[in-house]
DNA sequence: AGTCCGGTCGCAAACGTTTGCGGCGCCAGT
DNA sequence: ACTGGCGCCGCAAACGTTTGCGACCGGACT
């Protein structure tokens, strides 16, 4: 019978054949790679020797070794959310120029889901972990963390544990949006905004709040419009704020996925943006800056976020975690002005 | 001195401490928790004992072992793409599904980035890898492929090598979408492209000429602007194409990012879609349905492109490879009619 | 010349699994 | 009652590293 071998190629070349071709110990050729206890001449010989034959270290022996694999794991709710987009992008880059990798899981921002995702991750025995939490699995995500894998949450909290945190300055943002459209003369301001569930639901909405009670401007219940994050709240949003008698004259829309579906709704309408009705998004995306007229946003500093998130994971990584504390970190938002909004005439 | 030993908490329960528990040898409790080579009864009693006990195999050692991690390398360009978005989150979740993790790594398009993933990933001993290649590194992948981890391309052909690729069906696609157009009576249809280097690039436009050929329009070279996947490019087209006299009725425009600049541009000019110019897109995204009026799209199929890709690799990846015949798929386009179209009175 | 010391290196154990091989006991068949 | 066979299990080796410990060698100092 054809030995139908599995097409397992020329087998790897290891330590042990390296070793052997320059006629030292395993152990010499293992510190002489690893750079240090070794005279500096077998060590540049083992160095060149081993290039040569092409010796590449296997990552699992030396893990299981170790007991560290070099992989991160991260774990979003999906790639659609330009947040959660360059958190990918920015967080594998950083990951990797530190020598790590990240395995991606998507979560669909379902508890029963991200349980999976956690256990299977620490299965495969990550050396750290940068997540956006449901809010359920807080009590993995703390196990974890006493296992000695550095947990890192980001864009939203995990309530009722203490682990190191890196949100969006959303109250700040929504108020320094809100203040914007005041300054501009605008009075009735409609929101656009995300579940109450959510903390940066909460936040936007409270920073609004405030914003316009300071101004002095009562706020009006009935000029807020919460759903999930998704363009069919937008367009439902745009119904409610906008087929009324007393219409704003602005509108701040809190998540880049609704607006897709509030600029829909103006255009059905045939309202003018800025002429008509000022409007002022939150979370930029690429296309807000190529639409007509450009839309002015707050940005909430996603990849400042991600570059957060990721060094503070990687200092830990390194052992310098040092602070017991867990603390909280804040990504200032900052303001885009493009050409959605005008100032309203007195 | 206070020893700051690491914090590795409680240390992990290992198939030895099961054993023992259980009163047997570590090789009857890893067969029983295998399935298999065990009486009915000590399967189940080990089973019990082991998940009262929470143990979790070591990955690492397992696949030291057995030679496998069950990873899987994930190597795009970026994640702005709206293929490659979605072909990392279909990946990701039919990997998962079959017990597979998806180690994702970013290349920007850059071949010298590209080297340094594979070799990494290579190192990490991924079990296979799904990769839309730059084409300079083929060899590597080659390499790879001798070595036993099956490779499957995506999106983009390495020339020169003979792997599994999954490919859209551009040719056919543009053929079909430029056939739309001109079956509503357009005879003069401007082309904005993807750079001739591409794969896509060449295809695409190449289908647009068929089609043009075949109903006995001349080819018009200036009528077609090609340049990088970018809004950029789209404005360019815009501008070469729309600023002169005899001005095309309708507008191809063969991927989605150029078409942020061309929309831009079209609102700048104020020209009406799709009263005064009919607009068709390759490949879909979420803006798209939302637009006003709606875009009509030919949809290059991307997320049957990452099913067929996955399905591919895990089947070889469960040994099932069979053919060398190293086969090239390609995914039927599909044509999504909205609004931005219209028939040209004869 | 003897002692000591610092620098290099090899031996062997360990990390947690999987797996070939052999031993043991039990049941059925003569 | 003895043999054969088969099902279940344990022993030990192996996967490719890292690392504590001890051996060895040379030179410098007393």
């Amino acid at each position: 019978m054809q030995e139908t071998l599995p097409p397992s190629g020329p087998a790897a070349v290891t330590l042990r054949d390296v070793a052997r071709a320059a006629k030292v110990s395993v152990s010499t050729a293992s510190r002489a790679l690893a750079g240090g206890l070794t005279s500096r001449a077998t060590e540049q010989r083992l160095q060149r020797i081993a290039t040569e034959m092409g010796y590449r270290p296997n990552t699992l022996a030396r893990g299981l070794k170790t007991r560290s694999s070099r992989l991160v794991g991260l774990v979003v709710h999906n790639l659609t959310n330009a947040s959660f987009r360059v958190l990918a992008e920015v967080v594998q880059q950083r990951l990797r120029a530190a020598g790590y990798q990240a395995i991606l899981c998507i979560t669909a921002d379902d508890p029963e889901q991200e349980a999976a995702t956690i256990a299977t991750l620490s299965d495969q025995r990550v050396d750290g972990l940068i997540i956006c939490p449901t809010g359920r699995n807080g009590a993995q995500l703390a196990a974890l963390e006493r296992a000695g894998v550095p947990v890192t949450c980001v864009v939203r909290r995990d309530e009722g544990t203490r682990l190191e945190t890196v949100l969006a300055a959303d109250p700040e943002g929504a108020y320094a949006g809100t203040q914007h459209l005041i300054g501009l003369g605008h009075r009735r301001i409609g929101l656009i905004v995300g579940r109450q569930e959510t903390t940066s639901g909460r936040e936007r909405l409270s920073g609004y709040r405030r914003a316009l009670e300071e101004a002095g401007i009562g706020f009006d219940p009935s000029l807020v419009h919460a759903g999930r994050y998704a363009p069919e709240t937008g367009l439902a949003g745009c119904r409610q704020l906008l087929d009324r008698d007393d219409r704003p004259s602005a509108l701040f829309v809190a998540n880049h996925e609704s607006a897709l579906g509030v600029l829909r709704g103006l255009a059905e309408r045939d309202i003018l943006v800025p002429e008509q009705l000022s409007l002022l998004c939150y979370e930029d995306m690429p296309g807000f800056a190529w639409q007509r007229p450009a839309i002015s946003v707050v940005d909430s500093g996603a990849e400042a976020m991600a570059e957060l998130a990721a060094d503070r994971l990687l200092q830990r990584l390194r052992g310098e975690g040092g602070s017991r504390a867990a603390p909280e970190y804040r990504i200032g938002a900052r303001l885009i002005e493009r050409q959605s909004c005008r100032r309203l005439e007195a």
